[in-house]
DNA sequence: GCCAACGTTGGC
DNA sequence: GCCAACGTTGGC
């Protein structure tokens, strides 16, 4: 078991889109970027991924969710007219991949960066380093119990 | 809207 | 394979 976080911007899908899903599950669609595209095809079903909301006002983890399916072609990168369209991607061989999220639990109050940066035991996580970008990342096990108890599921 | 920090692209 | 130019992310 492994945990990971996904950031979304709220505009696009937010975790409340997610709740609103009959299924509560969805489809990560649309990650373009190598880092993390290799880290989706490492996930396993049942790993366990915190929903981050950036550009957001706060930005902040949200919930969490586990992984419902494991890695698959993401066809939006053949669609031309889709904003994750890839020029370079064909149905044979297509450089995307996206997994599928079922939601766990949204948490009562959004645990802002602004929160989380004043906590000294979370003070490695990638999300909390300088420049770090990546959309989707892996996190410790002590990581993720850690934010589980500041959001008062565990 | 700004801009720092990254990633990617493409000419050489 | 280098690296400059360009594009993107994402906090502020």
């Amino acid at each position: 078991m492994q945990y990971w976080l996904m950031k979304s911007e709220p505009d696009v899908y937010s975790i409340q889109d997610l709740q609103a899903e009959k299924s509560k599950t969805c489809d990560w669609e649309g990650v373009r970027n190598y880092q993390a595209r290799n880290f989706m095809k490492d996930m396993q079903k049942g790993d366990q991924v915190l929903f981050y909301h950036s550009n957001a006002k706060p930005p902040g983890i949200v919930g969490y969710c586990t992984i419902n399916k494991t890695a698959y072609p993401d066809e939006t990168s053949l669609d031309k007219k889709s904003n994750y369209f890839d020029s370079k991607s064909t149905k044979e061989i297509n450089r995307w991949v996206k997994v599928d999220l079922k939601l766990k639990k949204v948490f009562s109050e959004i645990l802002s960066l602004d929160f989380l940066r004043g906590q000294k035991t979370l003070k490695d996580m990638l999300l909390l380093k300088k420049g770090s970008r990546l959309s989707v990342q892996p996190v410790k096990k002590t990581e993720f119990d850690k934010i589980l108890k500041l959001a008062g599921v565990k």
